[in-house]
DNA sequence: TATGTATTTAAGTATTTGCTTAAATAAGAA
DNA sequence: TTCTTATTTAAGCAAATACTTAAATACATA
């Protein structure tokens, strides 16, 4: 396991020991955001959200349609991110629409700002 | 393969043009920052990007000990990043210090402050 | 030079993820 | 009720990812 394996004469004892604190403190924490971003953190997923952020509801059809992937999959992704509570539901009649949340649609929004502006691949 | 299967009454072709439009448009961009998020999207580097956010720079050898991890697989997790340009590096004598860019600083500060304040399980 | 320390890399394995296919559920219309 | 449309769910497979172990590289010092 190679544990507590860190020997080097400069290591601050005192640094590791708060850092470890800090993990321990927020360790939920970290698991939950990184699973957030995770979700995000996919291109097909990334593409809904943007898309729906334009477009402010959609739903499996239209998205399975406008990315030319399987209905299946698209509703796969789909419940992700609605139990995850990126996403919400109303239905109209046999149609589901998809729709970002308030808060991920504000949190995702500086993301969203560099789509819009196509900027991505110059500025990073 | 299922393509072009909208065919709801409701479906507004317009739209679904649109969209395909932007996805076709933004494509590499939805790729290259789905990448960049789905390195942040993963615990063990969330823990350690934030580590770096709090005490500046550590090496492999620290966040091995303060994550209870094997060298080895902290170094590729260091790796992608540092690919990504989500790290940096400099060398003192054998050691290698890690950091964060000052772009990936700026941009994931928002995700830092609220794990600062703790406040991920309560807020979101 | 040889030895020790710090780190990376390569190869293999195990887990996770995304997609496909087929079946199931749900709602409206005949 | 039966038929059609819209969507979800379950099961299986293939690709991607994370971690382990062992070997390799890089630098410092005796």
């Amino acid at each position: 396991m190679e544990k507590n394996s860190c020997i080097r004469q400069q290591a601050d004892i005192e640094q590791i020991n708060r850092c470890k604190d800090t993990v321990s403190e927020l360790n939920d924490s970290f698991d939950y955001l990184a699973n957030g971003l995770s979700l995000v953190g996919n291109s097909v997923r990334l593409k809904i959200l943007y898309l729906l952020f334009e477009e402010k509801r959609l739903c499996v059809c239209d998205l399975s349609d406008i990315l030319g992937m399987n209905i299946s999959a698209i509703s796969q992704h789909l419940r992700k991110m609605k139990d995850r509570n990126l996403l919400e539901t109303e239905r109209d009649a046999q149609t589901i629409f998809y729709s970002l949340t308030a808060e991920y649609e504000k949190m995702l929004n500086p993301f969203f700002e560099m789509l819009d502006k196509n900027k991505i691949l110059e500025t990073i």
